[in-house]
DNA sequence: CGAATAATTGATCTTAGTCAACTGCTGTGG
DNA sequence: CCACAGCAGTTGACTAAGATCAATTATTCG
């Protein structure tokens, strides 16, 4: 398997991040503020859209409630992401959930300004389709990993991974900083199954634990295991 | 888990369907046909995409190649079908490979003239934002499903959606044809996991099998079986 | 400070994967 | 038309990866 790695490392959902200044105000002129606190729901699966969330600041988790209430993480969403549009544009109910993992500011674009400016924009529809065809690449490659690859492999791919979505100005070293369910729900496995497997990293030496927070140490065997054929 | 079927239950990549009679001529203005038999590549993971297919006769499946050359299977296209589009919009080497499981007839459209098509039939760019927008609640229940679904379920699950995507003039009841080893690349288990299981089916009376036919039996205990928490 | 929540640890169990041998079917060439 | 080579499918025995259960220890937060 050719790992297509950099398929993962994507920066999707920064739609709006190749808008001009022009394009840019319209856009404002259609927004208004919105936060959220730490834990509470942005949308939840099943609910109706009634419009689009830019993120501004903090971070959030997309996911799906499984068997038995486990919730399957699809992505972490940080400043810069565009949520929710995909149940808004296909005129059907929220397939998944979001919630706020830390405080969010957001701007909230309602459903009839988010066709009024892909009206006024209309390349703002192009960039859809590319983010969404993009998007294709990367899921089918999250199903592909899924199924295939073991436990040990999936959880170097996605600390890899993760790191990239936690770099930021206040965070220089992208360490992560997610309660060990929340890992374990994006890597596909059990709470107690994800903690043993840190504590082999540990003792490996690829990464570095205090409390929550996971620092990556030793990257270059890290992304050898998460490409591993 | 309240498993919305109906997501399963999709006619996406039918996306010219919606083309009124002008549009069509269109589209038919810009395509070339194209036979592959039954064992052919249409595009493989890593290729350029040069176009897209509209397969109008046969059916193929679409997947990634894993760890160790297995395959994981995500569709089966049938009449109607586009392929090989997401690819194409994102300007990005095939994510996936595409193969004839039968004869198959379809219609080429060229990068060139599927943008040309865009230009000239603007819906169609909002017709594709819908497709795909679709198409990710569909890919997210698919990972959960994978993630979180015992075997059992997951093959009862993929039962009912291939006899969906089975049914046809010639095969009005919707029996599932395929090989062993794709069936159990769709359902994301190794052949003889599948075999065994197959068995067990039969023996419950859910299924018949005769060699590589499979047809359903007992929608209904099925259908619980494939949503059930 | 103490209750509630989160994480760790150990023991055990289960599912499904792997390996290996065997059977049967298919299609090709003598 | 049959033999046989080459796949496809089946079956059984064994294994291992992870899940689950249960108990304990840390953390967080009101």
């Amino acid at each position: 398997m050719t790992l297509d790695f950099g398929k993962f490392d994507f920066e999707s959902n920064k739609i709006f991040s190749a808008l001009n200044e022009n394009e840019m105000a319209l856009l404002n002129a259609k927004t208004q503020p919105l936060s959220f606190k730490k834990g509470s729901l942005i949308f939840y699966e099943g609910g109706t859209p009634t419009g689009a969330f830019l993120l501004k600041h903090g971070r959030a988790k997309i996911f799906k409630t499984g068997i038995a209430g486990k919730e399957q993480i699809f992505y972490i969403y940080r400043g810069g992401d565009l949520l929710g549009y995909h149940g808004l544009l296909c005129d059907e109910l929220f397939e998944e959930s979001c919630q706020a993992l830390e405080n969010c500011e957001m701007d909230f674009i309602s459903k009839q300004n988010f066709y009024k400016l892909l009206y006024e924009v209309p390349r703002l529809k192009l960039l859809l389709i590319k983010n969404m065809s993009h998007e294709f690449g990367v899921l089918v490659n999250t199903i592909t990993v899924l199924a295939q690859k073991p436990l040990r492999e999936r959880l170097a791919l996605h600390l890899v991974l993760l790191q990239k979505r936690y770099e930021d100005d206040d965070n220089l070293d992208g360490v992560i900083q997610l309660p060990r369910e929340d890992l374990a729900n994006i890597v596909g496995t059990a709470r107690e199954s994800l903690g043993r497997l840190l504590k082999e990293f540990k003792e490996e030496g690829l990464i570095d634990v205090q409390k929550r927070d996971i620092a990556l140490t030793d990257m270059e065997t890290l992304m050898r295991l998460a490409t591993a054929d």
